[in-house]
Formats: C-alpha cells, structure tokens, sequence
DNA sequence: ATAATTTACGCAAACGATTGCGTAATGTTG
DNA sequence: CAACATTACGCAATCGTTTGCGTAAATTAT
C-alpha cells in the first residue's frame, strides 16, 4: 500500500518554490536563512515526513557516525557486557554501534572487516578470532583508515589501542586458588594457543603452580577450538589417563564443558573435582556444586575500549597515542 | 603511518590514462572493455589495494544489500540463535547482517529503527520491545518502503510477515505437565502485558488449568517487565502469600529468577518446587535440581524469518503474499 | 545620495561509483 | 570498395546531500 518512495531534499524544494540548497540550510537552522522560509520549511519537511538519506550524507561527509564491534559470539555473556558498555559510551557521544560476530571464523572475520571498511564505519573494535599475523595483513590491505582498538585478544606489538583484562594475575590467583583448596593435579583447559589470552592465562597458571613448588604437567594443558567436540575429546583424555583435581578453564565456554564433564563423573569424584574458570555468565551462580568463576569487568572494557576509539576518532589529526589498558579480573563464588 | 586515503576509481584511471568508467567497467569483466586493458586495470587494482566504497556504491544502487535484526538482548540464548538462523541464511545469499540490540527501552527501539530506515538497510527483521501501536506509528513515519519481518513478538494483524513459536501450545504442554506431575498452586510469571507472546502464553496456562479443573487464580499470575526488581517483588510477594508448588516461567530471565529465588527456600520446598520455563539457555541442564525448559527452534524461526524477508526483498514489484508461520516448541529436561 | 555592508537566497561542484549513449577505429559482408 | 556491424573506449548524467561562492535586494553607514 505505502509504496512511496521516501521524499527527498529535492521534492520539498519544488513543491515549496525554493532551492534545494536553501531547504538544505533551513532544515539545519542555519542563519543564512530568513526565519520565514525556515519555519515554512521545517514544518512542510515534517509534514511529508522527510528523513535525511544518510547514504547520501555519509558519502558527502565523509563519516559514518557509527561504529562496528566484532566479537566471536555474541551469546557469550563476557562479550555482551562489553558491547553493552560501548553502546553506553557511544550512544552518548552520537554515534551508532553495529555488531557483527564471527563464530570464531576467520573467512568469516576477514569477510566482516573488509566489509566494515568498504561501508566506511567511523572504527573499529575488535577481538580477533585470527592469529594475528593474519589480521595484521587484513587490516593492511582493507587501504583505509580506519581506527581500531583490540580488546580481549590482542595484538602483541606496541603500536595500536588495546583493552584488556589482568589474564596473567587472574590466573595465577585461581590457580593459586585451587592449590590452597588442597588440589595439586590441576588440569589448564585453555583456549586456542597462539592468541595472547591463552598464552597470559597459560603463564599465570604455570607461575601458581611453580610458586606452590608443583611442577608443571605438559600432560594436564588441553588446547581446544571453539567447537564443542575437540573440549569434549580432551576432557575424555584427561578424566581416563590422569584424572586430575581440578579444572582451570580459560573461557565461558570450556567452564561448561568441564562442568558438564565433572557433573557426569560418578561420586566422590564429581563432587570432589573443582573448577574454577573465566566466565560473566549470570547464572553461573546457580550452580551446584558450585562453578568458581573469574569474573572480568566487561561492561568497563567496553565503555574504556568505546573511549580510546572515539578519542581516535575525533582528534584524528592530532599525533597518535597508543593506549594499553588493563583491568584487574575478580574470583567469585568461591563460598 | 599509514594515512594513505583509500583508492578510488578516479586515481587508478589517472594512474593508467583510462576513463573512470573504462576501470569501472574493466573491474566487472564487461564485455565492452578489451581483454588486455582489463587485465591491467585489475592487476593494477589489486596492487594498490582498491576496495570499491560501498556508500558510493549504495546511494547509486538504491540498495545497500545487507539487513538489519533488532533484538531485545544480544546475550539471551534464544535471540542469538535467531541471528544464528538468519546469518545463515542472509550470508548464504550474499547479504549482510547487522544486529542491534534495544535493552527493552522503547525509545532506543525507535531510535534503532529511524536509523536503520535511514541507512537504507534492505530489510529488517524486529521483535518489538514496544506496544504494538507505537511501532506501527513509527513504522508509518520513518516515511520508507522498508520490508519487515516480525519474529517472536509479532503484531495481531495480518497484514506484515511474522515468524512465531506456538506460544499457546508450548504453555499448555508445560502446565500440564506440571499438573501431571501433582502440582496445582501453579504460579505464572509473565512477561509484560500486552504483547502477544505474553498473551498467547496465559491463554495455554489457563486453558491448562481449566482443562485439568483447576480454576485459574489471578493472585497466581503476575507480570513482570525486563528489570531484575520487579520480577523479584513478585516471586517474594508470591512465596510470603500463596507459596506455590511450581512455577511456570515466560521468558529466559524470568526463568532464572525463579530458580534463584526457590533455591534459596528452606529445604524441602527448595527442591520440592518445580520450574518449567521457556529458555534457550545451552547451560540450562546443568542445573540441579532440574529447571524443565521450553525450548523453541530458535534457530530455525531465524532460518525461516531471513527467506521471508530476502524473498520479499528480491521479489519487491510482485504482488505482497504475507506469511505466517508458526513453529513448535519443546519439553525438555523433564527426567 | 552614494558607497559599503548585510540579508537571503540560488548555482553548481563535490562525495565515488554506475551506466546509457555517442563515437572513432576496426572488422565483416555482399 | 561501399555499407554496415562490432569492438573498445570516453562523456556526462545520476544517486541525495552539503557547501563555497555569487548576487540581487534590502539595510546601514558615510
């Protein structure tokens, strides 16, 4: 039925006898403009509904006013949060937030980047899911200018914004954690090794345990991807060979599959193993046995990350400042 | 370093003497332009990076291929598994996905909207936050043909595209197997009055009850908005004057509220109690005691919601067939 | 009264890409 | 060899806004 095309500057132009310049300049009150013609302009404008295209305006200004914030999973509630502090950041500075997720895919992150670039978003936060030599190539060849600030993974050189948490002292304290709740054979199920979280949580465990005078088991670190079968296979491996006392998992995910692994062992054991691991799930409380959780202040990643980037964003001429930000982690649940 | 602008068509056909669109055209392989010039304009291309800009692109395509999702919340399980759904699609096509989230506020729900109206997405995929009328009024005055697809909030009338799970049914299976289980002072926690899920939702727990000749208490009943508080006060209210023996739940959070709030009960109602609730949470069976869980096929709803919308997307000139489709959900963790 | 300034508007270029049309240089046909 | 078709490119308009500049009329200053 309202098959009509959306009225354009153009449109108001003819149907009021005026140039399209001078509805452009009414509309935005300037004072170039009669404030007879202005007032006419306006509420013919509102009467026929006219909305700016912002394709058109974005083209002609060269900006956007909006930013994009790329994260593996959306569902995860750590990155949730910090989308929820960069809205809050950038809803209040006028800028717009797009999310986008790759399922920790790295056609799909590439493919999401590019896309970013080509749509000329005013930045850029991002948790890469690529190794980062990858993404280093990727961001070279999108040819724009586009500012970035990593946050959570991130990358290891010096020259570009990044937001991250304590993963070394977090881990070393839930390590440190469990070895005071009498365990000793602590298994490290850690993410993806090669991406800094991994590497950062891997030594803070290793440093606990060295600390507590236990030497470190090769045989005890799993890697897993993101899928649920690889987590799984290793959690199998570790329970039939070594059997460990407990479980440091390094991500949302992994604290459930090594929950979901534990609750299925038969008793004592299942009730006897603990598990601490990084998760902001809310519910993670509800647990019982408990699930001990290091919680990360994502909401203030967020919110500080959406800072750095819209700092770059509006002083970009002004010379560049690297920002490296890092937030302490808290262990909960831990009765 | 890099503040190298971004490539344009113009600078390559200055570089190689050509006429923009000569590179233009050599750029899509047209067949008007000789093999050998196109061989150079691509190599040439490809060397320096050129990435057409998609806002140029869009304001001539009058399409900007890419769609836009607004949800409630990112975090909750069951919108992500929509985007899930509709990112499979959507991609499968060539499209894009952007996703926006409205924390429940109306007023960043309409905000989302105007702007998505603006930027020309090509359609969009909404479950309202807002009464009904208010998003018609908004729909009606973002002053665009912008195709729509309604998914698990859904206006009552039948001219707009809607994707739902059956609301009414899933309510009734749920009460009634509460009921089969001995239960009668079954309490429902609703979501807000007024819009249909939450309406269907009442209308199975009622006919439930009725059917089992229970007689439906409205001091049993209590609505909910998205805020913690609320939701609280009335499962306190709820358990100092009536204690009921189950709860059945409408919504992810308020399904976890419950739990939380009967496990804090002093044994045995603690455990006593039961919980159906609808939640597409993955962890939700790790709970012990159990919460039942209504789970819709998120996914698929997502699947089916994107074919809706890129068909009439595709399609725009051919007469308007509106759909309507309603999908199971199921009963699980019922032991 | 004349010159200088201000007011209020219009013209046209620009943002970067696409595309219908025109045209010179080739190639083909009878 | 003349007439015509094809090939391979360039010109310029277009999408919807914004904005520098130009200018007539109205106002102010000298």
């Amino acid at each position: 039925m309202d098959q009509e095309r959306p009225v354009k500057l153009s449109d108001i132009s003819k149907a009021l006898n005026l140039s399209v310049s001078t509805v452009s300049r009414a509309l935005k009150d300037s004072h170039e403009i009669g404030e007879e013609t202005k007032k006419i302009v306006q509420s013919y404008a509102s009467k026929v509904n006219y909305r700016p295209n912002l394709i058109a305006q974005s083209l002609k200004e060269m900006n956007t006013r909006y930013i994009a914030i790329i994260v593996p999973e959306i569902s995860n509630s750590f990155f949730a949060e910090i989308v929820n502090g960069v809205e809050y950041v950038a809803n209040n500075q006028g800028y717009h937030v797009v999310i986008y997720q790759t399922h920790d895919s790295t056609e799909r992150e590439i493919n999401i980047i590019r896309d970013v670039a080509r749509r000329k978003a005013d930045g850029l936060l991002l948790s890469p899911s690529t190794n980062q030599t990858e993404v280093n190539e990727v961001m070279k060849s999108i040819g724009a200018k586009l500012p970035v600030v990593y946050f959570d993974r991130v990358p290891s050189d010096n020259y570009c914004h990044k937001v991250v948490c304590d993963n070394y002292q977090a881990a070393f304290d839930a390590t440190t954690w469990l070895i005071k709740q009498g365990k000793r054979r602590i298994a490290h199920m850690a993410g993806p090794s090669g991406i800094s979280i991994s590497i950062e949580r891997l030594a803070g465990y290793s440093a606990a345990l060295l600390n507590a005078g236990i030497s470190v088991d090769p045989n005890l670190i799993r890697y897993s991807n993101f899928l649920a079968g690889e987590a799984r296979d290793n959690l199998r491996e570790l329970e039939e060979k070594y059997q460990p006392d407990a479980y440091f998992a390094s991500s949302d995910r992994l604290s459930f599959y090594c929950y979901e692994a534990v609750q299925k062992l038969p008793e004592p054991r299942a009730s006897e193993v603990k598990i601490v691991g990084f998760t902001n799930a809310p519910f993670a409380h509800l647990l019982r046995p408990k699930l001990s959780a290091i919680v990360q202040p994502a909401f203030d990643m967020g919110k500080i990350a959406a800072e750095m980037l819209l700092n770059t964003i509006t002083k970009k001429n002004k010379d560049i400042e690297y920002g490296f930000i890092k937030l302490p982690a808290v262990l909960k649940n831990t009765e």
